[in-house]
DNA sequence: ATGGCAACTCCAAGTTGA
């Protein structure tokens, strides 16, 4: 079984792209963050007629998550519980036996504005309904683009960003809390090799001189990540004309749906 | 110290992202 997750920055640019990346890659479920669409103009037919259910939920010009399965996902939430917030950063289902949460955390702008602040509570109350979801489910993937570097060696350059948007200590602690909720980074579960990253500024050249960081995450609750086998970032469509600033990220597990 | 790129939007200069 694979899952994904990729921050398409605009579906309505990289639908092609998409549409591309599920053929190659035959994914169970695929996450998207930064769809920026309204429900009313989501593709679905492409998406049904490629063999994938989509689970939408969208505003105009910003945010917008997916998921798009091979099988009908159930018990759908679109919304952290008990936090009134009109952004499209959260959506949920069941595949299976598998509890999969697609996240688009906020950025958080620059430390100690408005927008830090709201990443900050946004996260916590992700920690919260995590630990609900916990109550729930055994099997759980946590997947999205979590604009947060958990450490050093996940920064290109990191003196440049210590302290900085993406590397503040408190986004790397409220990171940690989700862990303690009972999840690891599936990163993790395998030897890596330096400077793997997922996500490329345009500008720079950042992407041909790899001055990246890595913000996308898939966390795994420990009863799944024993299962979980491989773990990759595709850089291949980083590569490709008008590409997403993030790459794919995806984990296999040999559990089966 | 700033902008550098890309996508979005009452179509065009300002906002947002990371």
């Amino acid at each position: 079984m694979k899952i994904a997750t990729w921050n398409v920055n605009s579906l309505r640019v990289r639908l092609q792209q998409v549409m591309d990346w599920l053929g190659t890659h035959q994914p169970d479920v695929l996450c998207l963050q930064e769809t920026k669409l309204q429900d009313d103009i989501f593709p679905i037919d492409v998406m049904t007629q490629a063999g994938y259910q989509p689970i939408f939920t969208g505003q105009k010009t910003y945010n917008g998550v997916a998921l798009l399965g091979k099988n009908n996902g159930t018990d759908i939430h679109t919304a952290l519980p008990g936090f009134d917030d009109p952004q499209k950063r959260l959506i949920a289902a069941t595949y299976g036996d598998l509890r999969v949460i697609c996240v688009y955390v906020p950025n958080g702008e620059h430390v100690g504005s408005e927008k830090y602040t709201y990443k900050l509570e946004w996260l916590t109350k992700l920690s919260a309904f995590l630990q609900q979801e916990q109550k729930r489910y055994r099997n759980i993937a946590v997947l999205g683009d979590f604009n947060i570097a958990p450490a050093d060696r996940d920064v290109y350059d990191p003196q440049a960003w210590q302290g900085k948007i993406l590397c503040s200590e408190a986004e790397r602690q409220a990171f940690q809390q989700l862990l303690e909720t009972g999840f690891v980074d599936s990163f993790h579960l395998f030897e890596q090799p330096e400077k793997v990253y997922t996500w490329w500024d345009y500008r720079m050249m950042a992407f041909r001189r790899n001055r990246g960081l890595r913000i996308d995450h898939i966390l795994l609750s420990h009863e799944i990540a024993a299962s979980c086998i491989a773990w990759q970032v595709d850089k291949e469509f980083r590569k490709l004309e008008r590409p997403s600033d993030h790459a794919p990220v995806w984990v296999e597990l040999t559990s089966t749906m």
